[in-house]
This record gives structure tokens, sequence and C-alpha cells, in this order.
RNA sequence: UGCCGAGUAGUUGAGUGGUACAACACCGCACUGUUAAUGCGGAUAUCGCAGGUUCGAAUCCUGCCUCGGCAG
């Protein structure tokens, strides 16, 4: 199912083939995040023109809308949303803290380092009712307040309609196998990023738990990916890779966030991949700002899904050879060069950055699409370069 | 020409005696397995003009100006 075709000699990074039923994905490679079985603004065809080799869809939601029957009926997530290559789901793991935690404090997964240069650990809180400067703490046996986790699955309440539902493994897999798509994953808890050491032992041995029931209620057709957690905490991360290395995954998830500084990450990646096979798919999770890129594909990460380039497109950030240019400033109203010169996508081909910003600011949807569109080439490109360099061997 | 109504931030409006508020626009920041074309923050007003009443006026009174409606 996966072969390695180069291993760099000078760090972990690996160039691969990773088999799937609707074909193969060379590795490294972005799988860019498709929710609710789209990538925003983008079609399937338009998706597949920026380069995109596969993409990731998610159980939770689409259980929820517009259920897993639907798309069943209709033959599955590839017939559904007209997409012929590779496709993930995601298992759901992600909810219990997007929709717990992460909501009820108004914090992202990742933390990120004090600016004013201590090393307490300062959150991206987003929330109005928690801008405090407090340090938030979830301690053991702390229950978020929006959903309830207990030892067979996580009790949600729908977003859309408060609607109670209720997933574990079991359900995430049957789910997941209802959507058909290629690669699925373990249902798994992503802890939050402040949580205590204590809170993140219990939340790894829940996890391995469902690693083990996912696998039990899989069906062997589709590959299951288990995931490793484990927060800050090398002890844990070591632990939580011996786990799932053990089990007969198809490949290997890394989820979770990994500490306050970016250097902390690649200490995290390089304990769990000397734990892991290698010759097993290495998968990270929601991981992929592009200066994280080629660090982890030097740590021997093989495919990692990131939202990244679909939501600040959205939010006006082009990522360019010049770097994150802010397409919405009223500055670009009057620059008529291209958005890329170096880029070779239609938008960088055909379009100026004066109509860019213009759609931005009128709130013409396309501007969303035409930066979407650019994000996600702009991104696969790097990776492609990146390639070329593990193949002639200079990274 | 008369009568009636209206003039408050760039715009549309709220505010009927204690020197101003919202939305949008503008500017800035954030966003890493998507509840997000989102969230947070900031700047911006001699309250049409001139007088008067009052301790105090966007608010009450007088005159004027501008716009709209109706009448002639």
């Amino acid at each position: 199912m996966f072969k390695i075709l180069k291993q760099s000699t000078r760090s972990r990074a690996r160039i691969g083939i990773l088999k799937t039923p609707h074909g193969e994905i060379e590795t490294p490679c972005l799988v860019p995040v498709a929710t609710s079985a789209v990538v925003k603004t983008l079609t399937s065809e338009e998706a597949a023109a920026a380069k995109c080799q596969a993409l990731i869809a998610n159980t939770y939601h689409l259980h929820l809308q517009p259920g897993e029957q639907v798309i069943k009926r209709a033959g599955g997530l590839h017939q559904f949303m007209h997409w012929d290559r590779p496709l993930m789901t995601d298992s759901g793991g992600f909810q219990v803290f997007s929709l717990g935690f992460g909501k009820e404090f108004g914090i992202n997964k990742m933390a990120r380092a004090d600016t004013r240069g201590t090393s307490r650990l300062v959150l991206s809180l987003t929330n109005a009712e928690n801008k405090s400067d407090t340090l938030l703490r979830v301690p053991a046996g702390q229950q978020p307040k929006l959903l309830t986790i207990t030892d067979d699955g996580v009790e949600f309440r729908s977003h859309r309609d408060g609607a109670k539902l209720f997933i574990g493994p079991k359900e995430s897999m049957r789910i997941q196998a209802a959507l058909d798509a290629d690669i699925i994953f373990a249902f798994d808890e992503c802890p939050p990023p402040h949580a205590d050491k204590e809170y993140l032992e219990e939340s790894l041995r829940r996890t391995h738990r469902w690693a083990q029931a996912s696998l039990q209620y899989h069906s062997p057709r589709q590959a299951l990916f288990g995931i490793v957690q484990g927060g800050r905490f090398q002890t844990l991360r070591r632990e939580s890779a011996r786990c799932i290395a053990a089990l007969p995954f198809d490949g290997i998830g890394i989820g979770g966030e990994f500490g306050h500084q970016k250097t902390h990450m690649n200490k995290m990646l390089n304990t769990i991949i000397a734990e892991v096979s290698a010759q097993q798919p290495r998968h990270l999770l929601g991981v992929g700002h592009l200066e994280d890129i080629p660090l982890i594909i030097k740590a021997g990460i093989d495919t990692f899904d990131c939202t990244v380039p679909t939501h600040y497109a959205r939010h006006g950030i082009a990522f360019t050879s010049h770097g994150r240019l802010d397409m919405a400033k009223s500055r670009w109203l009057r620059d008529n060069k291209p958005l890329d010169r170096k880029c070779a996508c239609f938008v960088c081909c055909d379009y100026r950055r004066t109509y860019l910003c213009h759609l931005l600011r009128a709130k013409e949807i396309t501007g969303l699409k035409l930066l979407t569109y650019h994000n996600l080439f702009f991104f696969n490109t790097f990776i492609e370069q990146i390639k070329i360099k593990i193949k002639t061997g200079t990274l």
C-alpha cells in the first residue's frame, strides 16, 4: 500500500507512493481540507487543477449534514462530490476539541509563546468573554461544558440545532464506512493545548482504547490510520507512538499540539517517528503553515492536512513568493502587477492584484475562489520543489 | 410664496435637558485534523448655522440656511 521510492540521507524526508483504490498519492503531500465534501469555493475539478492529489472530508460534519446515508445512496463520497482521486475522512476526533474546550474557551488547537519573552503558555484567545490574561488550566477529569466525554465516546450537541448525538469509535467507523473514503482515521480525542499532564494521561488512555475499538469495527476495504496523541510531553508522545505502532493500522496519524515553541514540534515528531515503522505512511493532522512544511517533511512526515491555504484565502490572505499578502488592503487597488510573477497558476497568469483586491473589498465571492485556487496551487508547487530537493539529494 | 417634515461620524440611522451611540464603510491585528466569505481591536462628530432660556442644550425657544412633501 505504501512504497518508499527514495529515503534522504540528509534527513528523515522520503519520497513515497501511497496506493489507494482511487489512484496513487506521491508523497510528501498536502491533503487540503474538504470538511463538508467540498474545498470551500472550489469545484472538485478546480481542486484537481490546483494540483491537489487528495482531499480530507469530515465524519462529524457529514454525519450532521447531509447524513452518511445520503452519501452512501449517492454512491459514496467520491461520486457524491465528483472527485475521483484519493480521499480521506477525519474521524470526528478533532470536533471533540473544537466543539468542546475549543469553543468553550474560544481557543485554537495551537498554543503560542508569550510575545513578552517569558516561557509562559499563552493561548490564542478569540472569545471576548475569556479575554483575561489568566492562565487557563484543564485539570484531570474536567469535562467541557458543551459536550460529554465518556469511555465509550462523546455525546455532542449539534452546533446546528442543539440535538444530542453520540459518536464513539464504533459510530465513527460505521459513518466512515458509509462515506467510503480510501483512508480513514481512528476516533480519538484531540486534547486542549493547555491541559494538565494528568488530563493528557487520562485522555491518552481513552484514545488508545478507542484506537483498538476502531480497529475492531473497521472494514478492511478502507485503510485505517491510528492517531498518536500525548500533547506537549515527550514521554506521553513516546508511549502513544509505541502503542499505536504496535496495533495493526495501515498508517500512523499524529494529532494534537506539540507545545508552544515551533522547535518543540520537531522534537516531538522525532520522538514519535523513532518509534514507528519506516514502512508505514505517516500523516500529520492539522499542521501546515508554509514555514512548517519543510520542517515536518524533514522530520519524516508523508502526508498532512491543513486548513491554512483555504481558510486564509477566504480571509483575503494570499501566500506568495513575496510572503503573505493581505489582498484586501486598499494599497493593492493601485497595483497592476500579477499576484505572484513566479507562480504559474491561472490566477497569477490571467489576473492582476488590483482586480483581486477589488473583488475582496466588494465582497464578491469570486475573489475568495481565486485566492483559494492560488493558495492551493502555491502550496502544492512549494511541496513539489521540496520533493525535487529530496530526489536530488539536497534535502 | 405658505404649511408640514427632516438636517447627529464617510454613509444610514438611534438618542427629548446632564457635552453623544449603533450598523456599515475605513484602518490594524489574529486565524494550523474548518461551527468561520470569520473573530477581535482602533480612528473618525465644532450634533445645519446664529442667537436665546438654563447651573447645564443634539434635546426647549427664536431667526436663518439646506433638502423633501403638500398647497398655490
